[in-house]
DNA sequence: TCGTAAACGAGACGGTACGTCCAGTCTTTTT
DNA sequence: AAAAAGACTGGACGTACCGTCTCGTTTACGA
């Protein structure tokens, strides 16, 4: 149940102002995307924000979060709504949608943020939860819909099935062996579609 | 007389002691591995390998170099040698061993190292090429193996075969959504080995 | 109604806290008097003083810097105020302490500081003239009182008879080559008092 | 059996090259005259002589030394010889001379030595010895036949004398509070040649 | 309307690490 | 042997940010 009756904490003295918010997750944004993540010092964005230091600090506990903010506050995930046509074409034009995000520069930040999640469980977290978990989801729904109407075969396990559309896709934008195109999008649904048409096959028992 | 056949420079000056380079590596992966990858600073590495700032200065161009480099040291690649039984179970084990070793906490090192290298090209090459690179090329040995004796059908892109395997290890590794066992290996194996039993579905023209 | 009437700004920001400065010339002049010059580093003052290297350098722009700063602050230019008797008696007293001061280990920080101020041009425009204007301001002035009184004769040019009796006390601190007494300024002060008692002798044409 | 007969030194190994010492001393001081004492450093000597570092500390053991030396062996000290004209005005000319290059731009190398033999003892002794002592002696020389022909009155002590002709100028090259002329030369000898006409004045007793 | 409480800018401060320079010393090979 | 080259320790340099703090000033609200 509700903590509250219905909002107001008290609101004691002089309210935030939110273009101060605002400011910081912009210039936040902004050396992130030229400098990478190592740009995002709390010194540079306080300079470009027109904003002291301590009033960065009253909002978030360091930079590396402020990065992750600002990059979740830009970064919606992919949506599932309103894609006309099959189900399986809903999921390749979403998925084709995010290869081509990794593909641009804006991959880069993507990139940064899931380095900055390797050394703090807080990010991880928020990463985890705000921009992982919501293509995943998003993915999942499509994927239903696609089981629903035959498209794919049930799979035994669809946490599976997200790991092997999501985790090629990140892995060559980390690693940056191999390009991201929507034709390597197709080559991984189409491995998840006709993979999953019969029962799995027996492990050997040693 | 030439004093040389071609290459070798004559090594002038007094050589490099050998103890050294060891004692930095030696303590910048220890360093790595208890800290996390913003724990190896050249401050601690000189301080723990009993050397001195500049000494590694003239090894590597920054912390994170070194680290790189200790990682590398002892991470060798997977040998597909000397594996017992089917080209198919030997591609397993070592792809287990893999996975053993990502869920333990040398896994952490490997992820830092994945974050390392998004923020300095150098880093990223000779990670890619030391790393990723030699485990692919173990495990496109062995596939190869089960493509010659038919435990797998001929995929269309070997590559993209390898990141329908790498992928979502890594993936699970960065992410930490989920655990990474051996199940989900043969899961992921299942998927590869069952995929690849016909013609590609054609993609939708538009 | 304005705030200010002309010079003082307002004050932004955390004041200094004056113990700060304090403690680090405090540390600086220990320094100076125990291990001259080289002694004075950053490191040991910041050490000594129990303050942070970057806190130093947000007051000064160098080790030698601190030095001259720490030197000026204690060491006072001679008082003409005060003294009994006649003027010239008084001009002797000023003169014999200086001396004294200068045969004491104190005179090793004057040297220092001369040395000092030969290679940073602003640490010589703040030694001459906090300290060398200064003494010499004060020994002018009982010079006048003894042209006034007639215990010396009008001298051509203030500058030379003043250089002439520093440069001497000054030339025997810094080469050593002789024992800087009382009565070394007595001969020195005889010489003055002597020299200036006709008008200039003519210099040759050639 | 003493191995030789006494003077030849065995002369074991290979010769020192001149050339090498002489490169050194050159270097040292090019880069003393450009950069001052700080410029001096054996780093930038080796670099510029083309010589190892470890082959400069074979010949001195720091770099101020080298630099004195190097400062030594150009800067002669005045010669009383072969003056026309009487004592005093080949004393004069002397004088004239050394203000001349006091004024001059090697007047900064004169003081940059100065400079250095205030931290070290070595130094101090060898420039005293070298340079000072040398000025000294050829100004003594010239007053002996200055007060032989009556130009100038016995004087108590001549060290003083000749104090009051070189402190002064040193004052001013150190100070830097007023230029050195001729004209100031000039002044300093009429002192000292009017100042001794007679007996001392007794310095009171207090 | 007038406190009071928080937001905010500014800058001091202790820290930690950086990457560099130079000093001296040593260990090689070359002459 | 001496010379040349370069490895190596060690100390200090001056700088960049960090995160915290202490100020003065501003702005809203609630008594």
């Amino acid at each position: 149940m509700p903590r509250q009756a219905s909002s107001a904490p008290p609101v004691r003295g002089r309210p935030r102002d939110p273009r101060t918010r605002a400011a910081i997750l912009v210039a936040a944004r902004d050396l992130l995307e030229r400098g990478g993540l190592t740009a995002v010092t709390i010194e540079a964005i306080a300079q470009k924000a027109g904003v002291s230091r301590p009033t960065i600090y009253r909002y978030w506990p360091n930079a590396p979060a402020v990065a992750m903010a600002a990059f979740l506050e830009k970064t919606g995930a992919a949506s599932a709504a309103a894609s006309p046509g099959s189900a399986l074409s809903a999921l390749r034009a979403q998925l084709h949608a995010l290869a081509d995000a990794f593909a641009a520069p804006a991959g880069r930040s993507v990139a940064a943020m899931v380095a900055a999640a390797q050394s703090e469980t807080e990010l991880a977290k928020a990463f985890r939860n705000e921009f992982i978990a919501r293509n995943r989801d998003a993915t999942w729904a499509l994927l239903e819909r696609c089981i629903a109407d035959r498209s794919i075969a049930e799979p035994d396990d669809m946490d599976v099935t997200l790991d092997l559309i999501f985790g090629p896709l990140f892995y060559r934008l980390l690693m940056g062996h191999a390009p991201i195109t929507r034709g390597f999008v197709d080559q991984l649904l189409d491995t998840v579609v006709r993979a999953r048409r019969r029962r799995p096959v027996q492990p050997p028992a040693g």
